[in-house]
RNA sequence: GGGCGCGUAGGUCAAGGGCAGAGCACCGUGCUGAUAACGCGGGGGCUGAUGGUUCGAAUCCAUCCGCGCCCA
């Protein structure tokens, strides 16, 4: 007889394959139409607050996985948050001005910086900006991010560039703000301070010059007359701005005799410098390089002095180490210029010909002024040796004509002013770095970082908010100034500082405090766009956005602790002497399988569009906690396939639980201590899953989350508690108390499931959720997170124990499988000899020849362990598939078991 | 070149001086009432390399190699 129709197989809709790709934009759409965010905000409202500051991606390009893996990260949070009851509000943010923005903008008009109409050319890029910032957020909505999408936070909005410029006026106020010179690249083609990525190398052939520096006081050191320092260089124009020799501390120094002379070289370079030269040289004394220190030498071109200084920058395989040292003319030279006080001398114009500074060469073009500066060495005996050299050297971009390091007047903040670098050093401390080696990064980088340089030459951005008189030359900020123009930036956008002239923008008949003179001019360089974003958590952490300063979390890519984190750390410290943030959660970078960093021209780029074309959104949001997040993130198309086959067993799981719920309802749901006790062993596994997991979420440690959740579904469900439950779901009465006390652990097991799966796998849990058949809330972002209990440990101690015998029983088992003996498990009739103590144990529970899904189990006390596997002599029952001796005893029945009997006269009668 | 990290099975992760382990993949196998599902069993490792400390090292120390981020 076909017994199929009488029992109660599991029953849902919900489909075995995720088919994500398509069901995505489904529950996308559904999560829009009821406004699934307003609605969990809705829900928490006048909870605790739990504020993730977005840090603003830059708006240049589509998405890559890195910040697809840094959003996901967020949402995961936050989503975990809301369901927590915090209210936590999440407004995404964009990066709009600066340097990639305004480079791609020329591109796409075939000009240059000083070819364009500024107005004109900052509409362009705002527009460009604004359409990748809208591209970006139907990316990151694709990828089930919730959050405030309808109202971002963008650098470009003028209320933002209100705050920005009032950020700035608040520390040039207070006292943060100096300007000084600072060595930039230029280009004296095209007369203009040129970008880091708007500078080419090339091979160039230059001087090669070593030039002697005159020591005119050896502070006591007797190194003795005529002596001098041997330096080197390939641009001997930047001779003139020399002010100082740097020496490495730890090297030996020889004072070497050439005929009447003495030189000083550093030991590692005289072999070299001995054939370089031809000459025969003859070393006379030995020095420390640290020794040398504070020697003062003469500039051999003009009358100035240059201190003999030392820097473990010096380099001892090329040259004399001995470095000839001019701040004005490069990025090294100014560093260990400004730690060692130097003076920074540039005396260059912006044509690239010297000024009157240099009255010898003054108007003559640097390059070629070279030959001039070598004869002039040669004339008067401080040329020891000069060459040619062929060597990169950095050249524009768009002449193609080689750049000098030319120095300007920069705007910086000063670190060491009002003691802020002590401030930030301190309350670094009492921020929760995670993970904590972030700590020692930070640290480090602030106690050793320079000022920070603010201005830029540049058109993209907002402009620094300074006038200068243009009588006396003194540069003017007041609060009236500043809330005037925060005004006008509030209603035009920051392009009112090129629309208006300065008297516009001055108050009426506003007179220099200096000088009383009328006539100003305004400031033309922009805002370091890091200053931007530097001060996002003054601009965006605010009551009428709903959120508050500071911020609970920052979660950023451990780049950011050079970049965002320090920048916000300093404004805020300076302005409110405390950090934005309470938590800094910082990422790892995505590498390829081998460990290697993406790039194009390595051709390993995968795209986030690729993943979700081919696997769906919600297999790259598993794979963005499937690993530690904290290290480097490998993916490859294996790690992939492992991050597949996790989410196929979690869905498969729910769609079994979801299976045997479709004639289950709230109401008949049995109490606790009337579950089975493996029922009650399944639920204490299921509290302790839940506090684990929760923990780690506590703890951002994404992927034990998953891990729990994973071998909770694989190894507690699956591989027991499920299997073994399929007699008392499909074959038990409909009514039994076998059946309801199944389902009141699956209905719980489900709701907590579901719940904790859903910041991370947000679609599955979402399409899942929609399928429980009887009344629940409109979405599960709307349930409450389940409450931590304590586990019962005695019973779960009690059943390590079972699981034991029964990892013994599972491979005898096998092995009579093996021998052909048995196939089914229910072909088998276990025979257990044991002491008394396991004996008693076993005795213990409940109908276990179920939990061991045979036929029959017999356990007897012995002096020896021993478990035996026979074939049962049982008849097989055709309906539950179990073995016993009463089938065929029944006549109207007599292929069925008594228990099988009764609920085909009960239930389908 | 410097700073901060990382390196354990094919991949993802555990073990932090005392027998190197888990789930996945793989191989074998059962079931055919979770079926592109589920169950059971198995093989797989010179713990990046080389030295050292120790009775004993994946673990502590040194050097090196490889990889990432930041800086020069």
């Amino acid at each position: 007889m076909d017994y199929s129709k009488t029992f109660y197989l599991p029953k849902t809709d919900f489909p075995m394959k995720a088919n994500l790709n398509q069901r995505e934009p489904e529950i996308l759409k559904f999560w829009e139409d009821i406004n699934i965010y307003k609605k969990i905000i809705d829900k928490n409202k006048g909870k605790e607050k739990y504020i993730l500051h977005d840090g603003p991606p830059y708006a240049n390009g589509h998405i890559h996985l890195g910040t697809a893996l840094n959003k996901i990260l967020k949402d995961i949070v936050v989503k975990y948050k809301s369901l927590c009851g915090f209210y936590s509000p999440y407004k995404p943010g964009w990066d709009c001005h600066g340097m990639p923005i305004e480079h791609q903008v020329f591109k796409e008009m075939g000009k240059k910086k000083n070819e364009v109409d500024i107005l004109q050319f900052r509409k362009k890029a705002s527009d460009f900006a604004k359409k990748f910032a809208n591209i970006q957020k139907e990316e990151f909505k694709r990828l089930g991010v919730f959050g405030d999408w309808e109202n971002p936070y963008l650098t470009l909005s003028p209320s933002y560039e209100e705050d920005i410029i009032r950020a700035f006026g608040i520390l040039y106020i207070s006292g943060y703000i100096y300007k000084t010179y600072k060595p930039i690249y230029w280009c004296i083609t095209c007369e203009t301070a040129l970008a880091e990525a708007e500078i080419e190398y090339y091979e160039k052939k230059s001087p090669s010059i070593f030039v002697k520096f005159r020591i005119i006081d050896d502070k006591g050191k007797n190194i003795g007359e005529d002596s001098y320092f041997l330096i080197w260089t390939t641009t001997p124009w930047t001779l003139p701005g020399n002010t100082g020799i740097m020496v490495h501390p730890d090297f030996d120094y020889l004072v070497i005799i050439d005929g009447n002379e003495k030189l000083i070289i550093a030991e590692k370079r005289f072999e070299e410098i001995k054939k370089i030269s031809g000459k025969d040289l003859k070393i006379y004394k030995k020095y420390k390089g640290k020794e040398l220190y504070g020697i003062l030498c003469k500039n051999p071109l003009i009358e100035r002095e240059s201190k003999v200084i030392c820097a473990d920058i010096v380099s001892g395989d090329e040259g004399t180490g001995c470095v000839h040292t001019a701040p004005g003319h490069g990025e090294e030279d100014y560093y260990v210029g400004l730690k060692n006080n130097l003076p920074i001398i540039s005396p260059v114009n912006e044509k690239g010909e010297f000024t009157d500074e240099i009255s010898d060469f003054k108007g003559i073009n640097v390059f070629k002024a070279d030959k001039l500066i070598i004869n002039k060495l040669k004339e008067n005996n401080f040329l020891f040796y000069s060459g040619e050299i062929l060597h990169s050297y950095p050249f524009c971009w768009r002449c193609k004509n080689p750049v000098i390091y030319r120095s300007t007047k920069q705007w910086f903040l000063k670190v060491d002013y009002n003691n802020l670098r002590e401030t930030m050093l301190d309350e670094i401390k009492k921020v929760n770095w995670v993970p904590s080696e972030g700590i020692n990064r930070i640290s480090s980088m602030i106690s050793l970082r320079p000022d920070w340089c603010l201005s830029r030459q540049r058109l993209w951005g907002v402009f620094i908010p300074i006038f200068y008189c243009e009588n006396c030359g003194k540069d003017i900020l007041t609060q009236e100034i500043l809330d005037r123009l925060c005004e006008l930036v509030r209603k035009y956008g920051s392009d009112v500082w090129i629309e208006k002239e300065a008297n516009e923008i001055l108050p009426v008949d506003f007179k220099c405090p200096d000088c009383g003179s009328n006539k100003f001019r305004k400031e033309m360089d922009i805002l370091d766009v890091w200053f931007e974003s530097g001060v996002s958590h003054i601009s965006v952490l605010k009551e009428e956005n709903d959120l508050s300063w500071p911020s609970d979390l920052y979660l950023e890519g451990s780049d950011q602790h050079r970049g965002w984190f320090q920048t916000s750390l300093i404004t805020s410290c300076a302005i409110f002497k405390k950090p934005p943030y309470k938590t800094v959660l910082t990422h790892g970078f995505v590498v390829d399988g081998t460990g290697r960093k993406m790039s194009k021209s390595l051709g390993n780029v995968i795209t986030p569009d690729e993943i979700i074309k081919n696997y769906g959104a919600e297999i790259l949001r598993l794979w963005s906690i499937f690993e530690n997040y904290q290290e480097d993130i490998r993916i490859s198309e294996e790690i992939i396939k492992n991050v597949v086959n996790g989410y196929r067993v979690i869905r498969n799981t729910i769609r079994f639980l979801l299976g045997n719920l479709y004639d289950y309802k709230r109401e008949f749901e049995i109490p606790y201590d009337k579950l089975f006790e493996v029922d009650r062993w399944a639920i204490e596994k299921l509290k302790l899953t839940v506090r684990k997991v929760t923990e780690n979420y506590e703890k951002f440690a994404f992927n034990k989350v998953f891990e729990e959740i994973y071998n909770f579904c694989n190894i507690n469900l699956s591989s027991f508690y499920l299997d073994y439950l399929k007699d008392r779901l499909y074959t038990y009465s409909k009514n039994s108390l076998e059946r309801k006390a199944a389902q009141t652990v699956l209905n719980k097991v489900l709701i907590n499931l579901l719940i904790l799966i859903a910041p991370i796998l947000s679609f599955t849990a979402e399409e899942s959720y929609q399928f429980i058949p009887f009344e629940k809330k409109e979405s599960i972002f709307l349930e409450d997170w389940p409450k931590i209990e304590q586990e019962d440990k005695d019973l779960l101690e009690r059943w390590d124990k079972f699981f034991e015998i029964r990892k013994i029983v599972l491979k005898k088992l096998e092995e009579k499988r093996e021998e052909k003996i048995i196939g089914s498990s229910l072909e088998a009739k276990l025979t257990i000899l044991s002491d008394k103590d396991t004996y008693e144990f076993l005795k213990s529970f409940y109908k276990l020849n179920t939990l061991f899904i045979v036929s029959e189990v017999e356990i007897k006390e012995s002096d020896k362990f021993e478990i035996k596997v026979e074939k049962t002599k049982n008849k097989k029952c055709q309906r539950c598939w179990i073995y016993f001796p009463q089938v065929g005893k029944n006549e109207s029945f007599p292929d069925l078991c008594e228990k099988c009997i009764d609920v085909i006269k009960s239930d389908f009668s």
